[in-house]
DNA sequence: GTAATAGTGTCTTTAAGACATTATGGA
DNA sequence: TCCATAATGTCTTAAAGACACTATTAC
């Protein structure tokens, strides 16, 4: 246990030094996930530049003086939409200290989670040549070295997915997938595509309807064939009881 | 939008220029909770030097250079625990980042969630006079200042304690709260401590037992007046189907 | 004996999961 | 007419929640 800066824990409670600590580069990197064509995707950048150059990886940059990691990853988000203001949802998942994260320097990362629905093409310029919404899926099951992604991107990745996959279980994030109104099978789809699965129909709409203030109905306007019913939000930020995800969570519907 | 140093995405990705990114100091706060007495409790030291000095607060330290968030956190309780090795869980919380939290410069913590059982006395000295831990129910009913945090610690404390509380529905981790074996009467207090509920016995033995793995049975050694049988960990980390946490969450209890 | 605690059994209500059936409108 | 999709209804099995009861030992 011999450090060479080992700070220890008096020196934060008991006074400071000025230059007595170690300073790292603050960063921000960003999961934006989305149901686009059926399939649950998420929003990647292709590096132009080493190290990793001409790897996938997540948006991301700097944290400024006045902001939080939140406000950081929102710009981020800004940025690569092209959206004057990010309209859907955005949490903290994860930060990621290990001290060779990057090869460059020390950058201490605070990964967040975006969620919206039908996001516009990404923006490319300013250093970066190639963005697209990427299938988690061909993610998950890449045999060759396509989906590599840069630096410790790829277990970002997989706890972003995991996150996801395990919150819309209990909760109603799966509901930032959708635009407002929206339809009980739009749901079921978003749900399908998240666990990579198919559910029954009319179990899945009878919990959605039963679980208290989740959902509020709105009329019937659609212009399908046969127009489902329509929802808003309820109040309720909870899927209580909570819907079950089958055991299989990857690569095994229609493929 | 216009902030002083506010570093784009393409910087991060497409190359970086040593100096031109914000360096911030990088900290870890700790909420070590435990179940002792029958109550449920936090580790806190009481500050003394400002600012917010005599105020309580999380334990917490600076990240060494070759340190992640992780280790950090470790040392820190292995620091006031006394203890050679933390042997207790040990799992991220959340990174608070505002940059007013600490007001004497810019301070990013990582606060950690510690886990165990029957913590030995807090080691008192380097700068801290007094360290005890306190019942979470006394800090929630503060109507004094008694109990008002340094920094934003009530917060980092309120979200540490809001997720141990909803993760021991559907998972393992009140189990960390016991020593191996331990007895299912005995983990019943630990959960009624924690939501400040009291459960039925026989529905909360049931659905401890039928959750697939997450217990096995080891023998009935208790000298207690009716020894209770003994259980160990199973290798299940989830608890299925979750058992529900009652509607009230706190000062319902006995009092 | 009484009190305290551990454990068992059971009854009712509720939800889950599977599946059959009806309704609507387009190709 | 056939097909795709939305919605309803129902039947069986399983779990939740409430509660009654027995067993063991300290006092």
């Amino acid at each position: 246990m011999d450090r060479s800066v080992d700070q220890p824990l008096q020196d934060f409670l008991s006074g400071y030094h000025p230059g007595d600590y170690p300073a790292v580069a603050y960063a921000t990197d960003v999961v934006l996930l989305a149901v686009r064509d059926g399939e649950f995707k998420v929003l990647l950048a292709r590096r132009n530049d080493h190290p990793d150059k001409a790897r996938w990886a997540l948006p991301g940059g700097f944290v400024g003086p006045s902001e939080t990691a939140l406000d950081a990853a929102r710009r981020v988000l800004q940025e690569k939409t092209g959206l004057a203001a990010f309209p859907g949802h955005l949490e903290q998942l994860c930060t990621y200290s290990a001290p060779d994260r990057d090869p460059r320097m020390r950058v201490v990362s605070t990964a967040h989670i975006g969620i919206m629905y039908q996001p516009p093409e990404p923006r490319v310029g300013g250093g970066v040549d190639e963005a697209a919404y990427v299938s988690i899926r061909d993610i998950e099951n890449d045999s060759s070295e396509e989906y590599r992604l840069a630096f410790d991107h790829a277990r970002i990745l997989a706890d972003a997915v995991e996150r996801i996959r395990s919150k819309i279980e209990y909760s109603a994030t799966a509901l930032e997938f959708l635009p407002q109104p929206f339809t009980i099978p739009e749901l079921r789809r978003v749900y399908e595509a998240i666990w990579g699965v198919s559910l029954h129909k009319s179990d899945f709409k009878r919990k959605i309807v039963n679980s208290a203030h989740l959902v509020d109905r709105a009329g019937r306007l659609s212009t399908d064939p046969n127009p489902a019913e329509l929802y808003v939000r309820g109040k309720s930020i909870q899927l209580q009881p909570p819907i079950s995800r089958p055991v299989v969570s990857r690569s095994s519907r229609s493929d």
